[in-house]
DNA sequence: CAGTCATATAGATGAATGTCAATATGTTAA
DNA sequence: TTAACATATTGACATTCATCTATATGACTG
């Protein structure tokens, strides 16, 4: 019936980069300008991603002066995990 | 550095039409015949996506007779855990 | 063998997506 | 306030992808 929010979620996780961006903010909180120096894409790319990755939750966003500080959600992770162990039991 | 099966896995998942085919499969083995009846997708497109399920790891194909079953992979779907508790431990 | 059934492959098409350059918005600093 | 910096938005473009029709392949049946 409805697989579309599980899509949302499961599509921002299929591309190289954004799998890259999880890894990076494996080990805690970082800055946009951060994330960029790491990635081979322009300034605009990562914004598209960040978007994705946030609009489904799995990623926090917090404004600090003229900087973005993203995060993993905690939430966001434990509701993807259900999602595979409800597909993969 | 390389997310390339990562993301294929991932990519698999990353369609409507695949997660219900996905859901078909929990209760167990089924022929190509019958996902084609709970779908509204032309055989060819089962095909197409049973081909991309395979190819990742997460279904496994028999051959019998004239009918093509399917199943879920349990070692696709461990490595599929495995991938999403790295990226979120 | 000829016909029918189940599935796969080829080729075409429209929609979605990742990417960039250019520009806008918003924030800090001089 | 003006300049510089960080990020977001817009619009264009090339590629990927889901889908279909038509056809091929392979297996059973009469």
């Amino acid at each position: 019936m409805g697989y579309r929010e599980d899509v949302k979620m499961v599509k921002a996780l299929a591309d190289e980069n954004r799998l890259e961006i999880l890894q990076l903010l494996k080990s805690g909180e970082k800055c946009a300008c951060v994330l960029l120096d790491e990635l081979n894409i322009t300034q605009p790319t990562l914004s598209h991603h960040m978007k994705l990755l946030c609009d489904c939750g799995l990623v926090n966003y917090r404004k600090d002066g003229k900087w973005m500080r993203y995060s993993i959600s905690k939430e966001g992770s434990e509701k993807l995990k259900e999602m595979i162990n409800h597909y993969f039991m």
